[in-house]
DNA sequence: GATGAATGAGTTTTCATTCAT
DNA sequence: TATGAATGAAAACTCATTCAT
């Protein structure tokens, strides 16, 4: 877009860091840890596959992250970081409330099924029951939520539906794509709209 | 046994005793597993703490269940039957089709965050990414999802909207209050009818 | 010295217990921790030459122990108490405060520098500078430390000399054995004798 | 440089600049070392804590030191030879043998618990149990505790006491000092010279 | 001289599982 | 049926050390 970088996609230059052993092994591990957290949750991931998925041994991730902990509020800070910043780009300069709403339902699918495995760790949806952790995370995405929330707020004005408990089913049902959503048939940015559409007033 | 109540036996006595340690060692095996699971997931819960909260030693489980996948399968296997059931008796004599679907939002809602921790199972929505177990807990949920796949098919027949789409939306939605309902707001079944109105059409 | 078990000296009790495989495997986990603490020190030892000297796999010491600490702090109190015991059957009947002292002490070094394992490891003075565990020790040792204060108060009034400065010498002094005391020359009883009588006044 | 404080080289300057933080790196972390052992000993110190301690990245130490051995060698050394002057200069020109010992405790005492944590190192009787440090320090001391033996020789004469045992003993309780001694109460000279004074006969 | 990053062997600890009693 | 002890593999994490820059 920018005449400077003509070209290059955001995805292809996710892809390149991904795929490639790339200087940045801060970043390497930062995405094997999205694929491994995102694949099998916080319990179910082990530091030795982060580790090797980034090509690194499991001990040199305590140089850049002090604990597993730490690393998955990481992974997930930096996920929530672009979620926020794909919805905001995808509803600017439109105007119609419905529309918005649609656009960032679009937009939140298709980055939670991207090939960005960053992005995927947002869904599997809380690793641990209580703790540090789970307020961290429950923290990093109040922001977000909010964002959506306020995209919702004006939209049901006289009805007898409660606007936050809406924003909480959509949301949860745009996780869920996460855990069904196959390549092959709809996009993720359709399922997502279909959702909007099926409950759209006006 | 005793002559002052008649036709309560024994072992019915025994098992409302006020310590609530039944007998069927078994069953509090199945609830306390649904505790842990519910509350940490599949990897997150321990064997141990399992055992702990039902009131036997570790060792003790695997005389009841085979292992720790055998004991989660079953677990999920009771809720889901219990789930079927509850919506089922929910939606009994009721003939107009988005009430149908209402009264079945309400009822997995209600089942989802009851006491009965059997039920709260089913919703993190899978434990493990692969493998066995998936499929298993796959085929056992097919029974219950085909059941709301029925009461959603015909309210949108002539939308562009997908039934199936809008089908897994509304059940990932429903699952989804079990990480943010909290007692004391709205009631379960309250929260599950929102969404069904949010989306009622006639 | 009981009619009831001829024969059997307290030491030969020790051996025999450390030696052989015994049945109480808790038992064998605490003097093998006693030899490793006492001879490398908290730090310096590492559990799996506990649980190799114990014949035991290092994972099945925390079935008897909750960790490292715990560990050490049960062989301290072990120790402590059998000193305490030592020191007490030592002075029994012994009615001159000189002699009672210079009993106390040679008992003292008697067991500190014993084969019993388990004694050895009150010694090295303390494992970590700050925390829970320093604590823990202190606390355990101050029974036994308060002892030999009795032992000692009375013993210098009319001088310029702090009896409690006079104890923590002592008690060092002694202590100190361990890392020199060599068998073959002066038995451990004389080394401390040694120390009270240079010290007697009257 | 200045006309005002002549005869103040730059280089003195800084070195007691105000932050403390002095040129000569290899002091600083030998006397960071010295801290961090005489706080953990040596298997509880850890190199990271030591460089960070020092003021350096944990990789700086091998510059200056071969390794954590060599470390401790040379801080050990440094303390020996630092304890071995203060003592010689404290019995310096005493003539009474008593007095002489008591003028040696005095100044041990007070060298080991002075602020200069180099010192400090030395009491923490023997951080390992075998192989090459232990002979090395061993070494170290044996020319102070020689020179500690004179002062004890010939006190004790026609007596039943082993004067190589009392140095022992005397040593041990003085450096035990370093466990229980806490600023407030009496000095650190004043605890060392009562030792001396309970044992002296004439 | 010094550093930042990485290593790899080693540490403590966890945990599903087994099994004699 | 149930237990208490033990197992052994694997987990998270530590740490002295190395080395290109």
């Amino acid at each position: 877009m920018t005449p400077e970088r003509p070209g290059v996609t955001m995805s292809e230059v996710m892809r390149s860091a991904a795929d490639s052993r790339s200087k940045n092994k801060r970043q390497d591990i930062l995405e094997a840890a999205a694929r491994q957290f995102s694949a099998s949750g916080f319990h179910g991931a082990n530091m030795r596959d982060v580790a090797a998925d980034a090509g690194v041994l499991a001990g040199s991730i305590y140089y850049h992250f002090e604990s597993k902990e730490a690393l998955y509020v990481a992974v997930h800070a930096a996920a929530v970081d672009m979620m926020t910043e794909a919805v905001r780009a995808a509803i600017a300069g439109i105007t119609d409330p419905w529309q918005r709403l649609e656009e960032a339902a679009a937009a939140h699918c298709e980055a939670l099924n991207s090939e960005s495995a960053l992005l995927g760790v947002i869904s599997p949806v809380f690793p641990v029951s209580g703790g540090d952790l789970r307020a961290q995370l429950t923290a990093q995405r109040d922001v977000y939520e909010q964002m959506f929330g306020e995209l919702i707020d004006g939209l049901l004005p006289d009805e007898e539906i409660d606007p936050k408990v809406l924003r909480l089913h959509i949301l949860a049902a745009l996780n869920g794509t996460k855990f069904w959503y196959k390549p092959g048939g709809k996009t993720p940015s359709d399922i997502g709209r279909q959702l909007i559409r099926a409950l759209r007033r006006t």
